[in-house]
DNA sequence: TTCGCGCTAGTGAGTGCTTACTCACTAGCA
DNA sequence: TGCTAGTGAGTAAGCACTCACTAGCGCGAA
């Protein structure tokens, strides 16, 4: 509850903008009782940190489905899926969980150290895995790049692009035909190396899905 | 000389983390003089904004060499030097434009919008037209993307990862092969739609001037 | 049932420090 | 003399954090 009232004020304000007396009263507690739960305000945003890093949902989504399987599609297009659905959709406290990314990796470089190793070392291995095996299938080449490196640069897009997405933040229309989501996936796909014919094959057969998910985002 | 005290100042610590009491000492003034030359902190914040939006050197330089006929490579290889320059390169100073660019499009939405909007008109009729071009060579397959919105996935791309390069903020190795520059152009290119063949001949034919840059940055 | 007891959850009213900002004042120059 | 550049010493408000204190609950003893 605490945790929460704070979380939401400091993706809101960053650690510097947000003030103690600010988070109590979100949490409609005094400012003494929080300062009975945490011995500081920075314990407190340490604990928010790390609890983020910890139980971030796409990670975690990515990882229960079959991690060690997905292919190369599958797992760009649930990474673009993921984002852009936080940052679209009614959830504002989930989308503030972007803001708060941001905000800490500029406020806190330990931490954005701790939070990229941690993303390398649970997803890196499988996105290599995929892309190996989509180039043992042909249905990607293999390019003179570090796999990993090419992993991060989609990693980038996606966040980004997200956050350029968030309604607090609102400096990109993207052009009128809401179909970013193809259109990233896309862009990501033949960065990293897939075929034209293997995307199309792969993204394209169940377009539906993809559309689906968009008007549920839509719709709530 | 106060602006560029404060500019080091806001980078480095947001506005919430920067004191007028600091950027006083950083620029060798009192308190006082810094009021008698801006009204108010945010005044003075909002001052280094405009500015920093107004002189952006990676929209000058790319604008000033022969805009209108550079070739889609040339664009997304400028973007990609500049940046990638400005972070690794030794002017600290310098670098933190990259870091105060980022922390305002969190303080300040507004400051974000006008810059993506500037950004967009000036650089993006140019990276339509450069892409149309190659389209039209033969060089680029018309994929069925916003032009505009492959521009902004590479502008993310670009800056992200320039950010995540920042001694303040030393999160990714990328490997241990230092051409980041050419993994990173070929993932865009790819990316944008360009030919694997356009890519080696374009990119290929000057990996000299590349690898000299890259040596220069190092060397200082 | 009632009492006292310890314990946790909770608070209002502070404390000392820092903040953005002001003001009365001086030095030096035309 | 007037004017600009500059300052030390404030001020009121806001900050993180503390402290003495209360309310209420479970529980064993009388």
């Amino acid at each position: 509850m605490i945790l929460g009232a704070a979380k939401r004020c400091f993706a809101r304000h960053g650690y510097n903008g947000t003030t103690t007396k600010s988070v109590a009263a979100a949490a409609a507690i005094s400012e003494a009782l929080l300062f009975k739960h945490f011995p500081s305000k920075a314990a407190l945003y340490a604990e928010i940190l790390s609890d983020e890093c910890e139980a971030d949902p796409a990670l975690t989504e990515l990882l229960e489905r079959e991690p060690s399987t997905a292919t190369l599609v599958e797992l760009i297009r649930g990474m673009v899926q993921h984002f852009l659905l936080i940052a679209d959709g009614p959830d504002q406290e989930e989308a503030q969980r972007l803001r708060l990314m941001a905000t800490s990796h500029l406020d806190d470089g330990e931490f954005a150290r701790l939070l990229y190793a941690k993303i390398e070392t649970l997803i890196g291995p499988i996105f290599v895995a995929s892309l190996d095996r989509a180039v043992a299938a042909g249905d990607a080449r293999a390019c003179g790049s570090e796999p990993l490196n090419l992993f991060w640069f989609a990693h980038h897009t996606v966040m980004t692009t997200a956050l350029t997405r968030l309604p607090s933040l609102p400096c990109l229309a993207y052009g009128r035909p809401n179909d970013l989501e193809r259109q990233l996936c896309e862009f990501l796909l033949r960065g990293i190396g897939l075929n034209d014919a293997a995307i199309a094959s792969h993204l394209g057969h169940d377009q539906a899905a993809c559309a689906g998910k968009a008007a549920i985002a839509e719709s709530v």
